[in-house]
DNA sequence: CGGTCGTTTGAAGTGGTTCAAGCCTTGTGG
DNA sequence: CCACAAGGCTTGAACCACTTCAAACGACCG
């Protein structure tokens, strides 16, 4: 398993290999390409610069997709981690990526054009992408008729899962760059009650956010939430 | 434009053309193929005894893409109308699709298998799905943060537009065979709060739902409320 | 060391749920 | 064709989860 020593390409290829079947083989050829990253700081939009047939895979950082109201909401639909693909969207300002933190990727063009890049990875990408999407069904589950402390178990069961794939967690400890209104503008809460909820949690000894990081986190514990 | 009396086929493929770019000469050729239909009963799991990588195209009746959960709550992703398509699910037992009445569809593998049906037919349809998939994002946004009132509007207006596109809207009036509890499991919301937000939509003018029919529907009206 | 932004806590308000009863449709069998 | 039963719709009243507003506290950054 990989430690959090590891570099960024060396954990989203291992995310490949451990989840959409990429041969080993293949991840250590991808990961001896040198390859050209792209930089974005944190609030940056992902793509906006791009011509539209786009695709960025994550190498670190987080972003969201999300949809941005004239009156400052914000709707996020997913959060993009390392490891994980950026599309651009289909009907332009539906939807946009955002930069939560400072933001490392490559663009899989360009990586395609290097040469040395197999179908088959393209294969594993296109694997991770469907999942992707099938996420999608479960964060609608979420948002439609579970109570603010389910959804908000669920959700940090689906995020230290998809790290626990790309070796960015280490035992009950994980980094969540994340601040209480953007876990509440993904799910719907307001931001106060996400505090309170972040509060029960942890009396209830199922994991305490402090300081940008997860610690103390029962997965099985608060996988039993979920279902109310 | 198309009315009421023409038949399923010809409203479904008069769909591809307005929405996405078939050219009408296809649309009348496959209107004159000799299409092996298969029926639903209302209630009826579609797809459940076929073969996973099928796709099945919706000529008449509706459906809805749900997940159904051991003790009888259910959420309803989509309604699946005619003109649509429906692919079998990544990850068996995560979603189904369940005729609401009695369905007629085709198998598109069937279809191709007949020949006279272009590439630029499947095109299309593939240009379908990608629009079903991107109403998903109009529904997580209806479910996050919209009040009772405005979700519904904007489910409303959704099924006025889909079905006015398959001509099958006249005027003001609509076909909306779904009862109170099916509008609630797609809206995250309880039957009778359903049937409350029915009655303030009739008492302000906007439209009226009665007896498995949609009358004075107001759109414009309706578009105002989603905003809320 | 002071300012800013994020978090925490409290109190009051509200939108939607739940429970329960009555009504109206629709379907079924005599 | 009518009588009855079953299921969906409607309405009211009580309750609760989450929101909003507001104030204080704490971390981080110049």
């Amino acid at each position: 398993m990989l430690g959090l020593y590891s570099t960024p390409i060396e954990r989203a290829t291992a995310g490949l290999v451990r989840n959409f079947d990429l041969e080993p083989s293949h991840a250590r050829r991808i990961c001896e390409l040198d390859l050209a990253t792209e930089h974005y700081p944190s609030g940056a939009e992902i793509g906006a610069a791009d011509e539209p047939p786009y695709l960025k895979w994550i190498l670190d950082g987080w972003a969201c997709e999300a949809r941005e109201l004239a009156d400052g909401r914000r709707q996020i639909f997913s959060f993009v981690l390392p490891g994980d693909l950026v599309r651009p969207p289909q009907i332009p300002g539906a939807r946009i990526v955002r930069a939560l933190t400072a933001v490392q990727c490559v663009d899989v063009g360009d990586m395609l054009a290097h040469g040395g890049v197999g179908e088959t990875t393209l294969e594993a990408l296109h694997r991770a992408t469907a999942e992707a999407h099938a996420r999608k069904y479960e964060h609608l589950s979420r948002l439609a008729w579970r109570s603010a402390l389910s959804r908000m178990a669920s959700l940090l069961v689906e995020l230290h899962d998809r790290l626990d794939s790309v070796g960015l967690t280490r035992g009950r400890e994980f980094a969540l760059p994340l601040r209480h209104e953007e876990l509440a503008d993904a799910l719907g809460l307001s931001a106060v009650h996400v505090t309170r909820c972040l509060g029960v949690l942890r009396t209830r000894g199922l994991m305490t956010l402090q300081f940008r990081r997860v610690s103390g986190f029962d997965r099985a514990g608060l996988q039993e939430l979920c279902e109310g």
